[in-house]
Order: structure tokens, then sequence, then C-alpha cells
DNA sequence: TGTGCCGTGATTTTT
DNA sequence: TCACGGCACA
């Protein structure tokens, strides 16, 4: 097999590429090409006939892996790359997890818990418990549970240890610990996992049984983590004891870009990697191929205001660039327009993808603005996190009764799903089983099979929907091994009721939950189609078992090529985009409140914005507002402190523009702005800043800016005017056509026009419009 | 048991 | 502002 691919790499990458024996530290800068060291990496390895099951190389994201997966796979042959052990922590070891389920008194098709099963268990727990859930809240208290097995302290180590008993007890929390010990006991019962159990019994399936820990070190020869500053201590110790025997670990990251803390992430697992692995070999990749020299100059003295770091000098040979760009607006709907706008611009006037901007913010409370901007501009965009599909009710609802149907034991999914649709078992029944059930430590549905309507104290009508809803379920699990999963789970769909209770909605809610079931059950179609493809298991039970891992971003559809991106900072980690736009630069926002306190909550934000900046590859805007809705009231805010740690070369504030904010006659808004110029520096301007230091003109008559019209001005054929069209107007100016209806005499255009900041509908046979070329 | 109204609290970030 | 939970009534 031939290696001329290492040809495309630079000296640092090729040395990190080929010295494949032994521990390596990868510290790879922002935009440095870490994914095709890696990718590089493992195609080395598979073309000097390494196998690919003995490899495992875990990511973030399963995006992430599907992408160098299929990198791989182009470059040696998608037979070879299918058969790799690549994947996210989770989901590599769930896999392992059930092929060792029994091991750990675990059956093969466990559940798995996701965020919100959790914190509703926590709740019932509480309830039960007749705590006070104001001082006991179900979130917090969770969160608790998640970082102590994060630190592999298990319920009983918890309740043992009277370091922390004592400091709940300074709480006032005193019984955090017999939570966390119902919680657990709770869980094995229903045979569900929760995410951090999923990384916690993995330890314990290594320490207490050697013999398959050893199975796993010599299956594994090779083993790659990528983000490694991001992987909290559980993690650690999984690579740690499964790298123990061939001391094959390559680990990539970059501390810079540590900002996972939060979730137990250990800065301390790169910094240390050199004192594990003492005959370690360090690359270092500074070289930047993403970004101009601005944007990377700007990343560079804005980490510089962080104290600890490993020493490293990221560079780029790229174009200079623009810089930064800062804007002010009066309100967070403001900030929606102005970046609307900018982004319209800035792709009309270079023909640029929708897919190559992105909106990035702190928090998903703010994508609102966004989303009801682009939609007035009839930009397409897309959302990630917030509500993720996987997360929405109608969705949680179907899967849940197939989880129900695979794994009858799973007390969460029955919860959900027992009265819905209503069925007339309400919440006193309800209880009463769930009384029962704990009281004999066993699950709710076992308390179904065993039925005794007196002991319950059930009436008889109950009874008897009760029973029904058992045959039903009986019925699915049934099919479930003779059925592959999209005929089961449609099946379930419309025998459930669920089909026909959205049906019969008349909202546009009910519509779009219909549509989503429907979108569900496609994923499910392809996914046993595939399968049968690849001669892999069809049923529901294999569809299940990733499932509650999947994220939005791992549901991507053709159509959502071409959109704008609109997600957090935290999950654009990985992902790079032409524009940038961070949004809601403020004091209290991002800085976040919550860090504002510690040193090291502040610092780990700054790195969020590092990560932020370092996503462009041309162009950064940077918008702040001075006032913003939050919990319905508008507040003022302040402009970020991270503004001002940028180096003032390469970023431009907007307060330098303010003496000339309400001159209208600036030559900005001469027709054809952002078109006509010639130089490609200058194209990268957004729309004008001073567009929102001057009050909004109020409707049309009286108050409409003076424009005049350019010279030699000629209106165009009405019959050539299409949508998305930039047009100039007599006395409106230049504006774009949105929309536009009816019949060929009677055509009527929607346009926006910029000086007005609004829409006006024009019947084209009367307006004289002008297309701007 | 189901429904609808009202009051309260929410904003970090995710596998 | 909105979503959810609690409560009262049908």
């Amino acid at each position: 097999m031939n290696n001329e691919f290492l040809n495309d790499l630079n000296n640092a990458q090729k040395e990190a590429v080929v010295n494949s024996e032994g521990p390596s530290l990868i510290i790879s800068g922002a935009g440095s090409g870490k994914t095709r060291v890696l990718t590089y990496r493992i195609a080395l390895l598979l073309s000097k006939g390494v196998k690919p099951s003995q490899i495992l190389a875990l990511t973030f994201t399963n995006k992430a892996a599907g992408e160098m997966k299929e990198r791989i796979g182009k470059l040696v042959g998608e037979d070879l790359a299918r058969y790799l052990w690549m994947g996210t922590f989770h989901s590599i070891f769930a896999r392992i997890l059930r092929s060792e389920a029994e091991n750990l008194g675990y059956g093969a098709n466990f559940s798995i818990y996701d965020t919100t099963d959790s914190k509703s268990l926590v709740k019932s727990i509480i309830k039960e418990l007749k705590l006070d859930d104001q001082v006991y809240k179900p979130g917090e208290v969770f969160g608790r549970i998640s970082s102590a097995k994060n630190n592999l302290i298990t319920a009983q180590a918890y309740n043992s240890n009277s370091q922390i008993t004592e400091r709940d007890r300074l709480a006032r929390k005193p019984q955090i610990g017999d939570i966390y010990r119902i919680y657990a006991s709770r869980c094995k019962k229903a045979d569900a996992m929760d995410f951090d159990d999923l990384l916690l019994n993995t330890n314990i399936l290594f320490r207490d049984f050697p013999d398959i820990l050893k199975k796993y070190q010599q299956k594994f020869s090779y083993i790659l983590v990528d983000e490694y500053q991001d992987t909290n201590f559980s993690q650690y110790l999984i690579v740690n004891k499964l790298a123990a025997l061939h001391h094959n670990v390559c680990v990539v990251g970059d501390d810079a870009q540590s900002i996972y803390s939060f979730r137990g992430a250990k800065i301390e697992n790169i910094l240390n990697f050199k004192n594990d692995y003492p005959g370690y070999k360090l690359f270092k990749l500074e070289q930047n191929y993403r970004s101009t020299q601005s944007i990377v100059n700007a990343a560079n003295s804005i980490i510089a205001k962080n104290s600890s770091q490993i020493a490293k000098n990221v560079w780029s040979k790229n174009e200079p660039g623009d810089k930064i760009k800062v804007a002010e607006t009066l309100t967070d709907h403001e900030e929606g327009f102005y970046i609307s706008n900018s982004i319209l611009d800035i792709q009309l006037a270079e023909q640029q993808r929708y897919s190559d901007f992105a909106i990035l913010y702190r928090t998903n409370a703010q994508s609102r603005v966004f989303e009801e901007a682009l939609r007035k501009r009839n930009i397409p965009y897309k959302v990630y996190g917030s509500i993720s599909f996987y997360q929405r009710k109608e969705i949680k609802d179907l899967l849940a009764y197939l989880r129900l149907t695979v794994n009858p034991n799973d007390d969460e999914a029955i919860k959900r799903i027992i009265n819905y649709p209503a069925r007339g078992i309400g919440n006193v029944t309800l209880e009463k089983i769930e009384e029962y059930a704990a009281s004999q430590n066993i699950p709710i549905w076992q308390v179904l099979e065993e039925f005794n309507p007196q002991t319950l104290g059930i009436n008889r009508g109950t009874t008897e929907k009760l029973q029904h809803f058992r045959e039903m379920i009986k019925t699915f699990q049934a099919g479930a091994n003779e059925m592959d999963a999209y005929n089961l789970a449609q099946d379930v769909a419309s025998r459930s009721g669920i089909m026909k209770d959205l049906y019969n909605g008349q909202t546009v809610e009910e519509r779009s939950k219909y549509e989503n079931i429907e979108e569900l059950l496609n994923a499910i179609r392809e996914f046993v189609e595939n399968n049968q493809q690849a001669g892999e298991k069809t049923t529901i039970a294999h569809y299940l078992e990733n499932v509650s891992l999947l994220t939005d971003m791992d549901n991507e559809k053709e159509e959502d090529h071409n959109k704008v991106t609109i997600m957090t900072m935290h999950s654009a980690k990985g992902l790079e985009f032409n524009n940038v736009y961070i949004a809601g630069a403020e004091e209290k926002l991002f800085p976040s409140a919550m860090s504002l306190d510690n040193p090291a909550g502040l610092e780990e934000e700054r790195r969020l914005f590092y990560v932020a900046v370092t996503r462009a590859k041309k162009r950064v805007f940077i918008t702040y507002t001075r006032s913003r809705y939050r919990w319905g009231m508008p507040t003022d805010c302040e402009p970020s402190r991270f503004i001002f740690d940028i180096d003032p070369e390469y970023v431009d504030l907007p307060m330098l523009k303010k003496k000339i904010a309400w001159n209208i006659d600036d030559d900005e808004n001469i027709p054809g702005n952002g078109l006509r110029r010639r130089n490609p520096d200058e194209t990268a301007t957004a729309a004008p800043v001073k567009r929102f230091m001057r009050p909004a003109p109020v409707n049309n008559s009286g108050n409409i800016p003076v424009y005049k019209a350019s010279p030699g001005f000629k209106p165009d054929n009405p019959e050539l005017i299409q949508v998305g069209m930039k047009v100039e107007h007599q006395r409106f100016g230049i504006g774009k056509i949105i929309h536009m209806e009816g019949a060929s005499t009677d055509k009527k255009a929607t346009v926006f026009f910029q000086l007005l900041q609004q829409e006006k509908q024009l019947l084209l046979k009367f307006a004289k419009l002008r297309i701007v070329k």
C-alpha cells in the first residue's frame, strides 16, 4: 500500500503521524490540522497491516468520529475503516458494557437514562423521602451525584466518606447521600445506566474483572484520544488502564481549549501526561491553516491573559485579513437584526453559502432573537442544542414505548407513558403502584405482572385499564424479535394511540409533533436499511443501543447543508466557518455571572472565547447590546471585558465611530454599498453600526430618511424581478426582494429596504425598481 | 380522572 | 416571556 498521502503534511504533522509507537502527546493549537494528523496516523497504522479492530479511537462527538472514519475510508478503503473502534467514550463503552453486562448484574439490553430521566428519578425520590424540593433541588442534587460518579465515588463510598457527608451536613443537605444510594439502586433495579454510569461501570468492570480488562488491553494495541483536555477522571482512568499493557497511547489536545470543567473535565489530565508516561514523545502543532493572521493574532492576545498554559506559539501564513469587528446595538432584538443583515450583505456581495456563517452565543436561551431575525429575512438556518430532536416530548414518548418493549423494567419509561395517550390511569393510581414497587423493591412492571387489586386498593375499572395496558406492551414485546425495528416502531406508534392523538391535533405545534414522529420513523427505517446492507442486526433493541447518546448533530439531513448555523460556543468546538458572529458579549452573560466570583471560572470562560474566535476562517464579528430581555424584563448591559482583552491592533471597536454615528449622509448609505466596492477587504463590512444609533424611522410618510437615487436611474422590466434580488427604489433606496406573490400583471413584491429598516409591499406595475447587479 | 387556569421561577455550558 | 407545576372544578 502506498503512503503518498503523507506528502500532504507539514513536518511537525508528519512527525506526529509517523511516530506511532509508544506514548505520544500532541499539543495542537486551534486550526493546526489536528483531525488530519489523527486521520493520517490511523490510516498509516492500517496501511502497515494493523487490524482496524485493534485500534480504539475516542472522540468528543459522534459526528467527529463519523467524519474521521469517512476520511480514513477514503485513504485506505472503507472496508477497513468500518471496523475501527471509533466513537465517543460513552458510545464505545456502552457497547463494551452491553457485551459484558451480565458480569455486573445488568442485562445486555439495559436502558440508558438521559439527563431528563435522571432528574425525574431524583425528583421522585426527593418526594418519596418527603424532603423539601426547595432545599433539595433535583437538578442540583443530580449534579452532585454526577460529579461524584465522574470522580469514581460510588454511593457507598459517598456515604462512608466523612469529609463528604460532613460537607453536606454543613450545607444543610445531609440526605444527599441517601438520595444517591436510592437513586443508584433504582437505576440498577430498572436495568438502566445514566451517562455517568457508562464510564463508572466500565471502571468497575475493569477493576473487578482483571481477565476482562486483560482481554481489552490485548485487543486494543493502539489507543488514540481526541480532545484530551476535556476528559474527566473517570475517562482518564479508563484510558490509563487500557493502555497499561501496550503503552501505545496517543492523546491530542489543546489546554487553551479546555471548556468542560463544569462537567468534571480535568485539565490536569493533559498537563500530567508526562508524569504518567515518562518515555513519552511530545509533538506540537503550531501552524494554523484555518484562520487569517488577524484572527490568529487576536486569539493569541486573548488567551495570553490567562495565567497557566502550555507554552506554544500559534501562527498563520494565511492572508492578514480583516480586523475583528465589534458592534453595539441598543437591544437584543436589534442584535438579531444587525447580524441577519450582515449575513445577507456578505452572502450577496461574495456569493458565499449560508453554511459559511455561524452565530455563536453563551446560552441556548439567546437563540430565539436570531431565529426570528433570520426567518424574517428568509435566511435558512439550523439551531443546534436547545431542544434537541431527541429531547422533544413526542419523540421521548415514542422512544419510551420502545424502551419499555426492550426492557420492561425501565421505570422512567413506564412512568412516562402509562397514561399517555390518556387511558384513564391517573396520578393517584400511579402513585399507589409506585409506592408498592418501592416497598417491595421491584420494578413497576413487575407490579403489573403480579397484579393484585386488593393489596393496591385499585378499583375494578382502573384494574381493567391497567391490564389492557400490560397486554398491549406484551404484544409489542412479542413482536420485538420478529419484526425489524421499523415495522415494530410503526406498529407501536399507531397501536399505542400516539399517531392518532397527534393526528387529531389542530394547532401548528401538534402538526409539527406529528411530523417529528414521522421523522423519527424515517430515521428508524434508514437505520434498518443501512444495517440490512451491512449485514448487521435490525432489531429494535439494536436501534435503541445508541439512541440516547445521539445529539442534534447526528441527525443531519441533506437539506440542512446550506443553512446558517446557530449554536452555543460549546457546541461549536471542533467546527469551522468562514464568518463567525459572537453574540451577547456582555458582562454577566459572557463571562457568565456564575463565573465572576472565581478566577478559574473566569479563565475557563476566556478559553471559551478563544475557542469561539478560532472557529472563524475569514471574519469574526462580536456584538453586544445595551439592553437585553432577561426573564421578561429589559436589563441594562455592559460590554464584556473580553472585548478589551483583544489586542487593539486586531479589533475594530464601535466607540471610535460614535462621533459620526448620527450623520445620515455618510457614504455607507450610498446605493450599491457593499456591492460596488473593488477592494475585497472592504466588502467585509457588515451593516453599518450607526443604523442602530438612530431612532428607527416610524412608519412611512414624513419620517423617511432622505434618499437620492443614483444618477441615471432607470427602472427595469418588472418581469425580470425575482426573489432574492437587490433592487433600488427612487425614494426608499436599496432593498432586497423577500417574497413575491400574484399573477403577472398584479405581481406584488415584499421588499426589505436597508435604509428604512423595514419591509414594504409594492405592486410591481406601479413601483419603479431597478435591479442592482 | 381530565382539563384549564394561575402563579412562579428560570439562564450556564453537554455526553 | 414562557413553560411547567399545582390546584380547583367538572
